[in-house]
DNA sequence: ATACATGCAAACAATTTGCATATTA
DNA sequence: TAATATGCAAATTGTTTGCATGTAT
């Protein structure tokens, strides 16, 4: 799913096309991961100082309902993605800025009878980590860490 | 871990041996899973009519600092059990009674490298279903309920 | 006796809802 | 215009905190 596809659905359904879903789709469009409401919030207030967060909860939850979305829950925190359609996989997910990466591996395709009394329904696979850019980023952040710590 | 360990280990820490302490710990031992800190205030409050979620949270706070319980979120619901000290591993999880069972399969051992650009500081894999007990459970009341609609 | 534990009430944070108003189709 | 979207304020839920009191060591 991606913001054009959304916007396409939303009209499908007979919902309106306003400026703070498109700007919330294409925050999603940008990010490539996941999204907190608290996030959503801080983002837009420029473009919108008095957006309000029960706008942005009820659109996410519009949003999820169409299955445009799709939550998990990080570190406590309740995040928002792009729902992904095409084919079953899972993600590498960055901690420090939220991105995620599609890998094609899953766990389960080997599991499929680990234990003949259990039915399966479901599962949850997520690697955390940093990408490249945020390991750059907090090397750096953590060498002016030491030099402060020197005097 | 479990009680008679945890039990031990608040004494040593200069934490006081109390009858609600013992008996959340004993729900733990008894469920053998995750526990909610409704579903302990449910199962306690035969014995402790008076007792408040504010002792409840406190203590889980404290087990989780002194690492005699482990936190996960199950569908929205912030739960708890026992911390694994043993190995890693990972667990079938039902999504009726809780319960956990361990599994000793790790998809992380395989996949080491995955994406040389991402630092990989930690996973998740849980594993969601049914356990025997629920099936049963589930098939007996989906048969009642199905003779119910007949007439 | 002293430190830790608990209950109460109040504070908090995250999220949801009712209602009046504004906006889109 | 008719239905949906939004903001505001208030309600709800889950969780935390300050303070006075109770209890284990």
């Amino acid at each position: 799913m991606n913001k054009n596809e959304a916007l396409i659905l939303l009209r499908a359904k007979g919902f309106k096309h306003t400026d703070k879903r498109e700007d919330i789709l294409e925050l999603f469009e940008e990010s490539g991961g996941y999204l907190s409401a608290k996030e959503i919030q801080t983002a837009l207030k420029d473009a919108y100082p008095g957006i309000s967060f029960d706008t942005i909860y009820r659109n996410l939850s519009l949003f999820k309902k169409l299955l445009i979305l799709e939550e998990t829950e990080l570190d406590g925190e309740k995040v928002f993605q792009f729902h992904c359609t095409e084919h079953h996989h899972h993600h590498l997910i960055c901690l420090r800025c939220g991105k995620t990466k599609t890998i094609e591996v899953c766990p389960m395709q080997d599991l499929s009878k680990l234990d003949p009394d259990f039915k399966v329904t479901g599962h949850k696979f997520e690697i955390y980590g940093y990408c490249k850019d945020c390991q750059e980023e907090l090397r750096r952040s953590h060498v002016k860490t030491e030099r402060a710590g020197v005097h």
